[in-house]
DNA sequence: GTCTGTTAGTGATAAATATCAATTAATAGG
DNA sequence: CCTATTAATTGATATTTATCACTAACAGAC
Protein backbone atom coordinates (compact mmCIF):
# COMPACT_ATOMS: atom_id res chain seq x y z
CA UNK A 1 0.00 0.00 0.00
CA UNK A 2 1.40 3.15 -1.25
CA UNK A 3 0.40 7.17 -1.42
CA UNK A 4 0.23 9.68 -4.24
CA UNK A 5 -2.43 10.16 -6.01
CA UNK A 6 -2.24 8.91 -9.77
CA UNK A 7 -5.69 9.04 -11.05
CA UNK A 8 -5.72 12.79 -11.75
CA UNK A 9 -9.37 13.14 -10.71
CA UNK A 10 -12.49 11.61 -9.74
CA UNK A 11 -14.78 13.82 -13.01
CA UNK A 12 -12.10 11.82 -15.35
CA UNK A 13 -11.79 8.68 -13.94
CA UNK A 14 -12.75 5.68 -16.13
CA UNK A 15 -13.42 3.81 -13.56
CA UNK A 16 -15.87 6.20 -11.49
CA UNK A 17 -18.53 4.73 -9.35
CA UNK A 18 -21.54 5.12 -11.53
CA UNK A 19 -23.88 6.62 -9.49
CA UNK A 20 -21.42 9.30 -8.56
CA UNK A 21 -22.90 10.57 -12.05
CA UNK A 22 -26.24 11.68 -9.38
CA UNK A 23 -23.80 14.39 -7.72
CA UNK A 24 -23.36 17.67 -8.79
CA UNK A 25 -20.08 18.77 -10.14
CA UNK A 26 -19.80 21.07 -6.54
CA UNK A 27 -20.59 18.11 -4.46
CA UNK A 28 -18.01 15.51 -7.27
CA UNK A 29 -15.60 18.00 -6.36
CA UNK A 30 -15.87 17.86 -2.70
CA UNK A 31 -15.20 13.81 -3.53
CA UNK A 32 -11.90 14.20 -5.37
CA UNK A 33 -10.82 16.53 -2.51
CA UNK A 34 -11.31 14.07 -0.23
CA UNK A 35 -10.29 11.18 -1.65
CA UNK A 36 -7.40 8.88 -0.78
CA UNK A 37 -5.50 6.62 -3.21
CA UNK A 38 -4.14 3.34 -2.74
CA UNK A 39 -2.30 0.39 -4.71
CA UNK A 40 -2.17 -2.73 -2.88
CA UNK A 41 0.18 -5.44 -3.61
CA UNK A 42 -1.65 -9.57 -4.23
CA UNK A 43 -2.60 -10.53 -1.30
CA UNK A 44 -2.66 -7.30 0.61
CA UNK A 45 -5.71 -7.03 2.91
CA UNK A 46 -7.98 -3.70 1.79
CA UNK A 47 -10.62 -3.66 4.93
CA UNK A 48 -10.39 -6.20 8.27
CA UNK A 49 -13.47 -7.31 9.42
CA UNK A 50 -13.88 -6.04 12.61
CA UNK A 51 -12.30 -2.13 11.92
CA UNK A 52 -14.02 0.98 12.11
CA UNK A 53 -15.74 1.68 9.01
CA UNK A 54 -14.30 5.04 8.51
CA UNK A 55 -13.95 5.05 4.60
CA UNK A 56 -15.70 3.74 1.72
CA UNK A 57 -13.58 2.22 -0.24
CA UNK A 58 -13.56 2.47 -4.69
CA UNK A 59 -12.17 -0.10 -6.84
CA UNK A 60 -10.04 1.58 -9.24
CA UNK A 61 -8.20 -1.21 -11.09
CA UNK A 62 -7.63 -4.76 -9.97
CA UNK A 63 -9.26 -7.60 -8.19
CA UNK A 64 -10.09 -8.40 -4.93
CA UNK A 65 -11.93 -11.15 -2.46
CA UNK A 66 -14.57 -9.73 -0.16
CA UNK A 67 -14.95 -12.82 2.17
CA UNK A 68 -16.44 -13.51 6.03
CA UNK A 69 -13.79 -14.77 8.77
CA UNK A 70 -15.87 -17.47 10.34
CA UNK A 71 -15.79 -20.14 12.40
CA UNK A 72 -12.61 -21.56 13.51
CA UNK A 73 -10.78 -19.60 10.61
CA UNK A 74 -13.15 -20.57 8.17
CA UNK A 75 -13.23 -18.40 5.68
CA UNK A 76 -16.69 -17.67 3.20
CA UNK A 77 -15.66 -15.82 0.10
CA UNK A 78 -18.77 -13.54 -0.74
CA UNK A 79 -17.89 -12.08 -4.00
CA UNK A 80 -14.80 -10.37 -6.06
CA UNK A 81 -14.54 -7.17 -6.16
CA UNK A 82 -14.18 -5.24 -9.74
CA UNK A 83 -12.97 -1.96 -10.63
CA UNK A 84 -16.01 0.29 -10.81
CA UNK A 85 -17.63 -0.88 -8.01
CA UNK A 86 -18.01 0.94 -4.42
CA UNK A 87 -16.90 -1.46 -1.35
CA UNK A 88 -19.60 -0.89 1.67
CA UNK A 89 -20.73 -3.29 4.30
CA UNK A 90 -23.77 -3.24 5.95
CA UNK A 91 -21.94 -2.35 8.84
CA UNK A 92 -21.62 1.27 8.04
CA UNK A 93 -24.92 2.26 8.87
CA UNK A 94 -25.39 -0.26 11.63
CA UNK A 95 -22.60 -0.68 13.99
CA UNK A 96 -19.37 1.40 12.42
CA UNK A 97 -18.09 -1.94 11.99
CA UNK A 98 -16.70 -4.01 8.94
CA UNK A 99 -18.71 -6.82 8.01
CA UNK A 100 -16.11 -8.68 5.97
CA UNK A 101 -12.43 -8.36 4.96
CA UNK A 102 -10.89 -7.56 1.72
CA UNK A 103 -8.11 -8.54 0.45
CA UNK A 104 -6.47 -7.63 -3.13
CA UNK A 105 -6.07 -10.69 -5.30
CA UNK A 106 -3.94 -9.03 -8.25
CA UNK A 107 -2.55 -5.44 -7.44
CA UNK A 108 -5.56 -2.84 -6.87
CA UNK A 109 -5.71 0.81 -7.11
CA UNK A 110 -8.23 1.91 -4.69
CA UNK A 111 -9.70 5.32 -3.62
CA UNK A 112 -11.12 5.60 0.39
CA UNK A 113 -13.47 8.57 1.02
CA UNK A 114 -14.24 9.30 4.68
CA UNK A 115 -17.93 8.03 5.61
CA UNK A 116 -18.79 11.67 6.95
CA UNK A 117 -18.75 13.20 3.16
CA UNK A 118 -20.07 10.31 1.90
CA UNK A 119 -23.12 10.03 4.52
CA UNK A 120 -23.45 13.72 4.00
CA UNK A 121 -24.11 13.74 0.26
CA UNK A 122 -26.23 10.63 0.59
CA UNK A 123 -28.42 12.83 3.29
CA UNK A 124 -28.36 16.36 0.61
CA UNK A 125 -28.61 14.54 -2.49
CA UNK A 126 -32.11 12.44 -3.01
CA UNK A 127 -31.13 11.01 -6.24
CA UNK A 128 -27.84 9.41 -5.09
CA UNK A 129 -29.39 8.80 -1.86
CA UNK A 130 -31.50 6.48 -4.43
CA UNK A 131 -28.71 5.17 -6.42
CA UNK A 132 -27.14 4.02 -3.04
CA UNK A 133 -29.99 1.82 -1.85
CA UNK A 134 -30.20 0.31 -5.43
CA UNK A 135 -26.53 -0.33 -5.15
CA UNK A 136 -27.26 -2.05 -1.59
CA UNK A 137 -30.11 -3.68 -2.77
CA UNK A 138 -28.60 -5.30 -5.64
CA UNK A 139 -26.18 -6.86 -3.35
CA UNK A 140 -28.56 -7.85 -1.35
CA UNK A 141 -30.87 -9.88 -4.35
CA UNK A 142 -26.97 -11.68 -5.27
CA UNK A 143 -26.72 -12.60 -1.67
CA UNK A 144 -30.28 -13.84 -1.27
CA UNK A 145 -29.51 -15.78 -4.40
CA UNK A 146 -26.41 -16.89 -3.44
CA UNK A 147 -27.59 -18.44 -0.06
CA UNK A 148 -30.12 -20.47 -1.37
CA UNK A 149 -27.80 -21.88 -3.99
CA UNK A 150 -25.15 -22.65 -1.19
CA UNK A 151 -27.81 -23.82 1.01
CA UNK A 152 -29.94 -26.15 -1.32
CA UNK A 153 -27.32 -27.47 -3.98
CA UNK A 154 -25.06 -30.01 -3.20
CA UNK A 155 -21.18 -29.57 -4.16
CA UNK A 156 -21.17 -30.24 -7.65
CA UNK A 157 -23.65 -27.70 -8.51
CA UNK A 158 -22.42 -24.94 -6.31
CA UNK A 159 -19.26 -25.36 -7.88
CA UNK A 160 -20.75 -24.98 -11.09
CA UNK A 161 -22.55 -21.68 -10.26
CA UNK A 162 -19.26 -20.50 -9.02
CA UNK A 163 -17.31 -21.23 -12.37
CA UNK A 164 -20.17 -19.64 -14.50
CA UNK A 165 -19.76 -16.52 -12.21
CA UNK A 166 -16.27 -16.17 -13.20
CA UNK A 167 -17.49 -16.26 -16.80
CA UNK A 168 -20.47 -14.12 -16.46
CA UNK A 169 -19.75 -11.70 -14.16
CA UNK A 170 -16.11 -11.47 -13.54
CA UNK A 171 -14.53 -12.64 -17.43
CA UNK A 172 -16.97 -12.16 -19.44
CA UNK A 173 -15.48 -14.66 -21.58
CA UNK A 174 -15.82 -18.65 -21.12
CA UNK A 175 -11.87 -19.38 -21.31
CA UNK A 176 -10.28 -17.39 -17.97
CA UNK A 177 -7.27 -17.74 -15.26
CA UNK A 178 -8.69 -19.18 -12.68
CA UNK A 179 -7.58 -16.74 -9.46
CA UNK A 180 -8.84 -18.34 -6.87
CA UNK A 181 -6.78 -21.10 -5.09
CA UNK A 182 -8.27 -24.40 -4.56
CA UNK A 183 -8.34 -23.67 -1.07
CA UNK A 184 -10.56 -20.44 -1.93
CA UNK A 185 -12.44 -22.06 -4.66
CA UNK A 186 -13.67 -23.80 -1.70
CA UNK A 187 -14.30 -21.19 0.51
CA UNK A 188 -16.54 -19.86 -1.80
CA UNK A 189 -18.68 -22.58 -2.77
CA UNK A 190 -18.59 -23.88 1.34
CA UNK A 191 -16.78 -27.34 0.89
CA UNK A 192 -13.41 -28.83 1.71
CA UNK A 193 -10.86 -27.86 -0.63
CA UNK A 194 -10.10 -31.75 -1.45
CA UNK A 195 -13.85 -31.64 -2.81
CA UNK A 196 -13.19 -29.07 -5.11
CA UNK A 197 -10.27 -30.67 -6.30
CA UNK A 198 -12.59 -33.72 -6.94
CA UNK A 199 -15.37 -31.83 -8.37
CA UNK A 200 -13.53 -30.33 -10.86
CA UNK A 201 -11.89 -33.05 -11.80
CA UNK A 202 -15.08 -34.82 -12.64
CA UNK A 203 -16.64 -32.30 -14.83
CA UNK A 204 -13.19 -32.49 -16.67
CA UNK A 205 -13.58 -35.93 -17.26
CA UNK A 206 -17.01 -35.42 -18.26
CA UNK A 207 -15.85 -32.73 -20.82
CA UNK A 208 -17.96 -29.70 -19.28
CA UNK A 209 -14.93 -27.75 -18.94
CA UNK A 210 -11.13 -28.02 -19.58
CA UNK A 211 -9.09 -27.30 -16.40
CA UNK A 212 -5.16 -26.80 -16.43
CA UNK A 213 -3.95 -25.94 -12.75
CA UNK A 214 -4.98 -22.18 -13.62
CA UNK A 215 -6.80 -22.01 -16.57
CA UNK A 216 -10.72 -22.67 -16.70
CA UNK A 217 -12.35 -23.07 -20.01
CA UNK A 218 -16.01 -23.60 -20.35
CA UNK A 219 -16.50 -26.69 -23.20
CA UNK A 220 -20.65 -27.09 -22.72
CA UNK A 221 -22.18 -23.83 -20.84
CA UNK A 222 -25.36 -26.03 -21.81
CA UNK A 223 -24.44 -28.67 -19.63
CA UNK A 224 -22.63 -26.50 -16.76
CA UNK A 225 -25.77 -24.62 -16.45
CA UNK A 226 -27.80 -27.38 -15.95
CA UNK A 227 -25.75 -28.85 -13.46
CA UNK A 228 -25.58 -25.47 -11.70
CA UNK A 229 -29.27 -25.08 -11.77
CA UNK A 230 -30.26 -28.96 -10.76
CA UNK A 231 -28.33 -28.82 -7.82
CA UNK B 1 -57.73 -10.93 3.50
CA UNK B 2 -60.46 -8.44 4.71
CA UNK B 3 -60.54 -4.64 3.94
CA UNK B 4 -61.55 -1.82 6.13
CA UNK B 5 -59.70 0.21 8.18
CA UNK B 6 -58.97 -0.52 11.63
CA UNK B 7 -56.08 1.29 12.67
CA UNK B 8 -57.14 4.88 13.20
CA UNK B 9 -54.00 6.46 11.77
CA UNK B 10 -50.04 6.11 11.77
CA UNK B 11 -49.89 9.55 13.83
CA UNK B 12 -51.69 7.34 16.54
CA UNK B 13 -50.72 4.06 15.36
CA UNK B 14 -48.65 2.12 18.31
CA UNK B 15 -47.13 -0.24 15.88
CA UNK B 16 -46.13 2.90 13.86
CA UNK B 17 -42.77 2.25 11.79
CA UNK B 18 -39.77 3.92 13.80
CA UNK B 19 -38.46 5.54 10.97
CA UNK B 20 -41.35 7.55 10.39
CA UNK B 21 -40.60 9.51 13.03
CA UNK B 22 -38.13 11.35 10.40
CA UNK B 23 -41.03 12.74 8.23
CA UNK B 24 -42.76 15.59 8.43
CA UNK B 25 -46.50 15.54 9.67
CA UNK B 26 -47.88 16.22 6.03
CA UNK B 27 -45.86 13.60 4.98
CA UNK B 28 -46.81 11.39 7.38
CA UNK B 29 -50.34 12.26 6.59
CA UNK B 30 -49.61 11.43 2.89
CA UNK B 31 -48.97 8.45 4.23
CA UNK B 32 -52.45 7.78 6.20
CA UNK B 33 -54.12 8.69 3.49
CA UNK B 34 -52.41 6.35 0.96
CA UNK B 35 -52.37 3.18 2.95
CA UNK B 36 -54.56 -0.09 2.97
CA UNK B 37 -54.95 -2.46 5.79
CA UNK B 38 -55.51 -6.03 5.67
CA UNK B 39 -56.17 -8.70 8.23
CA UNK B 40 -54.85 -12.19 6.77
CA UNK B 41 -55.78 -15.92 8.45
CA UNK B 42 -53.18 -17.90 9.72
CA UNK B 43 -51.33 -19.76 6.86
CA UNK B 44 -52.72 -16.62 3.92
CA UNK B 45 -50.19 -15.59 2.20
CA UNK B 46 -49.38 -11.95 2.50
CA UNK B 47 -46.42 -11.51 -0.28
CA UNK B 48 -45.49 -13.72 -3.06
CA UNK B 49 -42.17 -14.17 -4.51
CA UNK B 50 -41.77 -13.21 -7.87
CA UNK B 51 -45.14 -10.74 -7.90
CA UNK B 52 -44.60 -7.34 -8.72
CA UNK B 53 -43.54 -4.92 -5.62
CA UNK B 54 -46.34 -2.39 -5.84
CA UNK B 55 -46.13 -1.94 -1.88
CA UNK B 56 -44.70 -1.93 0.71
CA UNK B 57 -45.44 -3.85 3.65
CA UNK B 58 -46.03 -2.84 7.51
CA UNK B 59 -46.72 -5.45 10.15
CA UNK B 60 -49.22 -3.67 12.76
CA UNK B 61 -50.21 -6.71 14.41
CA UNK B 62 -49.25 -10.42 14.50
CA UNK B 63 -46.38 -13.07 12.97
CA UNK B 64 -45.48 -14.20 9.68
CA UNK B 65 -42.41 -16.07 8.09
CA UNK B 66 -40.70 -14.60 4.89
CA UNK B 67 -39.19 -17.36 3.32
CA UNK B 68 -37.51 -18.03 -0.27
CA UNK B 69 -38.99 -20.35 -2.74
CA UNK B 70 -35.77 -22.01 -3.35
CA UNK B 71 -34.89 -25.25 -5.51
CA UNK B 72 -37.39 -28.22 -5.74
CA UNK B 73 -39.99 -27.18 -3.61
CA UNK B 74 -37.99 -26.54 -0.91
CA UNK B 75 -38.50 -23.48 1.17
CA UNK B 76 -35.80 -21.46 3.08
CA UNK B 77 -37.89 -19.37 6.17
CA UNK B 78 -35.13 -16.62 6.43
CA UNK B 79 -36.75 -14.08 9.89
CA UNK B 80 -40.03 -14.12 11.81
CA UNK B 81 -41.71 -10.61 10.94
CA UNK B 82 -42.91 -8.66 13.68
CA UNK B 83 -45.14 -5.68 14.57
CA UNK B 84 -43.81 -2.45 14.17
CA UNK B 85 -41.60 -3.81 11.14
CA UNK B 86 -41.30 -3.09 7.66
CA UNK B 87 -41.58 -5.58 4.93
CA UNK B 88 -39.84 -4.49 1.57
CA UNK B 89 -37.10 -7.23 -0.38
CA UNK B 90 -34.33 -5.77 -2.14
CA UNK B 91 -36.61 -6.48 -5.07
CA UNK B 92 -38.53 -3.24 -4.52
CA UNK B 93 -35.17 -1.27 -5.88
CA UNK B 94 -33.73 -3.54 -8.36
CA UNK B 95 -35.99 -5.60 -10.60
CA UNK B 96 -40.12 -4.73 -9.16
CA UNK B 97 -40.43 -8.35 -8.10
CA UNK B 98 -40.40 -9.84 -4.34
CA UNK B 99 -37.16 -11.75 -3.65
CA UNK B 100 -39.16 -13.51 -0.79
CA UNK B 101 -42.53 -14.61 -0.09
CA UNK B 102 -44.38 -14.01 3.27
CA UNK B 103 -46.79 -16.05 4.75
CA UNK B 104 -48.53 -15.02 7.80
CA UNK B 105 -48.36 -17.42 11.31
CA UNK B 106 -50.82 -15.89 13.37
CA UNK B 107 -53.82 -13.50 12.48
CA UNK B 108 -51.66 -10.81 10.64
CA UNK B 109 -52.83 -7.34 10.71
CA UNK B 110 -51.23 -5.30 7.89
CA UNK B 111 -50.72 -1.99 6.06
CA UNK B 112 -49.55 -1.94 2.27
CA UNK B 113 -48.56 1.29 0.81
CA UNK B 114 -47.63 2.06 -2.24
CA UNK B 115 -44.23 2.09 -3.65
CA UNK B 116 -45.03 5.02 -5.75
CA UNK B 117 -45.63 7.28 -2.74
CA UNK B 118 -42.77 5.84 -0.43
CA UNK B 119 -40.15 6.02 -2.83
CA UNK B 120 -40.75 9.93 -3.17
CA UNK B 121 -40.62 10.41 0.09
CA UNK B 122 -36.92 8.96 0.29
CA UNK B 123 -36.34 11.07 -2.50
CA UNK B 124 -37.32 14.51 -1.02
CA UNK B 125 -36.60 13.58 2.88
CA UNK B 126 -32.56 12.70 3.41
CA UNK B 127 -33.19 11.37 7.13
CA UNK B 128 -36.24 9.33 5.59
CA UNK B 129 -33.80 7.96 3.10
CA UNK B 130 -30.56 7.79 5.72
CA UNK B 131 -32.93 5.69 8.12
CA UNK B 132 -34.25 3.21 5.43
CA UNK B 133 -30.46 2.52 4.45
CA UNK B 134 -30.26 1.64 8.28
CA UNK B 135 -32.83 -0.59 8.33
CA UNK B 136 -31.75 -2.62 5.24
CA UNK B 137 -28.47 -2.64 6.24
CA UNK B 138 -29.28 -4.03 9.52
CA UNK B 139 -31.23 -6.35 7.83
CA UNK B 140 -28.50 -7.02 5.12
CA UNK B 141 -26.17 -7.96 8.17
CA UNK B 142 -28.02 -10.58 10.14
CA UNK B 143 -28.62 -11.65 6.95
CA UNK B 144 -24.50 -11.91 6.72
CA UNK B 145 -24.13 -13.57 10.01
CA UNK B 146 -27.14 -15.87 9.33
CA UNK B 147 -25.31 -17.04 6.40
CA UNK B 148 -22.39 -18.12 8.30
CA UNK B 149 -24.15 -19.79 10.46
CA UNK B 150 -25.77 -22.06 8.58
CA UNK B 151 -22.46 -22.29 5.85
CA UNK B 152 -20.44 -23.35 8.64
CA UNK B 153 -21.84 -25.11 11.36
CA UNK B 154 -23.51 -28.39 12.23
CA UNK B 155 -26.93 -28.88 12.37
CA UNK B 156 -27.18 -28.63 16.33
CA UNK B 157 -25.38 -25.44 16.76
CA UNK B 158 -27.72 -24.17 13.77
CA UNK B 159 -30.97 -25.36 15.65
CA UNK B 160 -29.61 -23.45 18.79
CA UNK B 161 -29.02 -20.62 17.04
CA UNK B 162 -32.59 -20.56 15.87
CA UNK B 163 -33.88 -20.97 19.50
CA UNK B 164 -31.89 -18.54 20.88
CA UNK B 165 -33.08 -16.16 17.52
CA UNK B 166 -36.85 -17.03 19.25
CA UNK B 167 -35.62 -16.22 22.44
CA UNK B 168 -33.91 -13.09 21.87
CA UNK B 169 -35.67 -11.85 19.05
CA UNK B 170 -38.90 -12.81 19.01
CA UNK B 171 -40.94 -13.85 22.30
CA UNK B 172 -37.86 -11.93 24.80
CA UNK B 173 -38.46 -15.13 27.40
CA UNK B 174 -36.76 -18.35 27.88
CA UNK B 175 -40.15 -19.93 27.46
CA UNK B 176 -42.18 -19.67 24.38
CA UNK B 177 -44.76 -21.10 22.16
CA UNK B 178 -42.86 -22.18 18.98
CA UNK B 179 -44.63 -21.20 16.43
CA UNK B 180 -43.25 -23.01 13.55
CA UNK B 181 -43.74 -26.80 12.70
CA UNK B 182 -40.68 -29.25 12.79
CA UNK B 183 -40.81 -29.07 8.69
CA UNK B 184 -40.43 -25.06 9.29
CA UNK B 185 -38.12 -25.49 11.62
CA UNK B 186 -35.91 -27.52 9.35
CA UNK B 187 -36.67 -25.16 6.74
CA UNK B 188 -35.39 -22.35 9.11
CA UNK B 189 -32.20 -24.11 9.68
CA UNK B 190 -31.51 -25.80 6.05
CA UNK B 191 -32.09 -29.16 7.57
CA UNK B 192 -34.37 -32.39 6.86
CA UNK B 193 -37.50 -32.15 9.31
CA UNK B 194 -36.56 -35.71 10.93
CA UNK B 195 -33.20 -33.92 11.95
CA UNK B 196 -34.89 -31.34 13.70
CA UNK B 197 -36.63 -33.75 15.94
CA UNK B 198 -33.72 -35.51 16.65
CA UNK B 199 -31.87 -32.60 17.85
CA UNK B 200 -34.48 -31.15 19.57
CA UNK B 201 -34.65 -34.56 21.18
CA UNK B 202 -30.82 -34.49 21.96
CA UNK B 203 -31.02 -30.92 23.30
CA UNK B 204 -34.12 -32.05 25.62
CA UNK B 205 -32.30 -35.70 26.61
CA UNK B 206 -29.41 -33.69 27.52
CA UNK B 207 -31.45 -30.67 29.88
CA UNK B 208 -30.39 -28.08 27.56
CA UNK B 209 -34.30 -27.06 27.15
CA UNK B 210 -37.75 -28.61 28.15
CA UNK B 211 -39.50 -29.26 24.83
CA UNK B 212 -43.28 -30.04 24.75
CA UNK B 213 -44.36 -30.68 20.85
CA UNK B 214 -45.52 -26.99 20.95
CA UNK B 215 -43.72 -25.60 23.67
CA UNK B 216 -40.03 -24.60 24.08
CA UNK B 217 -37.99 -23.67 27.53
CA UNK B 218 -34.87 -22.31 27.78
CA UNK B 219 -33.05 -24.20 30.89
CA UNK B 220 -29.55 -24.07 30.46
CA UNK B 221 -28.82 -20.56 28.47
CA UNK B 222 -25.20 -20.76 28.72
CA UNK B 223 -24.70 -24.56 27.54
CA UNK B 224 -27.31 -23.65 24.29
CA UNK B 225 -25.44 -20.41 23.40
CA UNK B 226 -22.00 -22.49 23.91
CA UNK B 227 -23.46 -25.28 21.55
CA UNK B 228 -24.65 -22.66 18.92
CA UNK B 229 -20.90 -20.93 19.03
CA UNK B 230 -19.17 -23.95 18.63
CA UNK B 231 -21.11 -25.43 16.09
C1' DG C 1 20.59 -25.33 -9.18
C1' DT C 2 19.12 -26.77 -4.39
C1' DC C 3 16.45 -26.23 -0.51
C1' DT C 4 12.07 -25.26 1.55
C1' DG C 5 7.60 -24.18 2.18
C1' DT C 6 3.16 -24.03 0.00
C1' DT C 7 -0.47 -25.68 -3.06
C1' DA C 8 -2.51 -29.48 -5.77
C1' DG C 9 -4.04 -33.96 -6.10
C1' DT C 10 -5.38 -38.86 -4.49
C1' DG C 11 -7.24 -42.72 -1.89
C1' DA C 12 -9.08 -44.49 2.30
C1' DT C 13 -11.96 -43.69 6.00
C1' DA C 14 -14.94 -41.32 9.26
C1' DA C 15 -18.54 -38.20 10.22
C1' DA C 16 -22.60 -35.76 9.19
C1' DT C 17 -26.88 -35.57 7.05
C1' DA C 18 -30.74 -37.11 4.13
C1' DT C 19 -33.98 -40.46 2.83
C1' DC C 20 -37.13 -44.19 3.41
C1' DA C 21 -40.47 -46.84 5.70
C1' DA C 22 -43.26 -47.39 9.41
C1' DT C 23 -45.76 -45.95 13.58
C1' DT C 24 -47.71 -43.04 16.62
C1' DA C 25 -49.67 -38.65 18.22
C1' DA C 26 -52.49 -34.67 17.29
C1' DT C 27 -56.20 -32.13 15.17
C1' DA C 28 -60.01 -30.48 12.27
C1' DG C 29 -64.48 -31.58 10.59
C1' DG C 30 -68.68 -33.72 10.64
C1' DC D 1 -67.35 -38.62 19.90
C1' DC D 2 -65.48 -40.62 15.71
C1' DT D 3 -62.82 -40.36 11.46
C1' DA D 4 -59.70 -38.60 8.09
C1' DT D 5 -55.60 -36.14 7.61
C1' DT D 6 -51.68 -34.17 8.74
C1' DA D 7 -47.70 -33.71 11.69
C1' DA D 8 -44.33 -35.84 14.81
C1' DT D 9 -41.32 -39.60 15.83
C1' DT D 10 -38.34 -43.47 15.29
C1' DG D 11 -35.05 -46.78 13.42
C1' DA D 12 -32.51 -48.45 9.58
C1' DT D 13 -30.01 -47.29 5.67
C1' DA D 14 -28.01 -44.67 1.86
C1' DT D 15 -25.68 -40.37 0.42
C1' DT D 16 -22.97 -36.76 0.81
C1' DT D 17 -19.24 -34.44 2.55
C1' DA D 18 -15.17 -33.83 5.57
C1' DT D 19 -10.95 -35.38 7.40
C1' DC D 20 -6.61 -37.65 7.39
C1' DA D 21 -2.44 -39.12 5.57
C1' DC D 22 0.29 -38.95 1.97
C1' DT D 23 2.68 -37.91 -2.61
C1' DA D 24 3.53 -34.85 -6.38
C1' DA D 25 4.19 -30.34 -8.34
C1' DC D 26 5.65 -25.81 -8.00
C1' DA D 27 7.54 -21.29 -6.68
C1' DG D 28 10.59 -18.35 -4.23
C1' DA D 29 14.96 -17.65 -1.46
C1' DC D 30 19.52 -18.09 -1.44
Amino acid sequence: MSGGNLIDSCENCTRQWKNFQHLTKTELKLINENRYEATFKPGEIMLKQGSPTSNALFMANGMAKTYIEGINGKNFIMSIALPGRLIMGPGAYVNSRHTFSVSAITTVQACFISFDIFKQLVRVNGAFAESLIEDISAKSLRSHIRMVNLLQKRMSGRLAEVLLYFSDEVFHNDEYEMILSRQELGEMTSMAKECAVRILKELEDSGVIYSDSSKIKILDRKKLIQISEKG
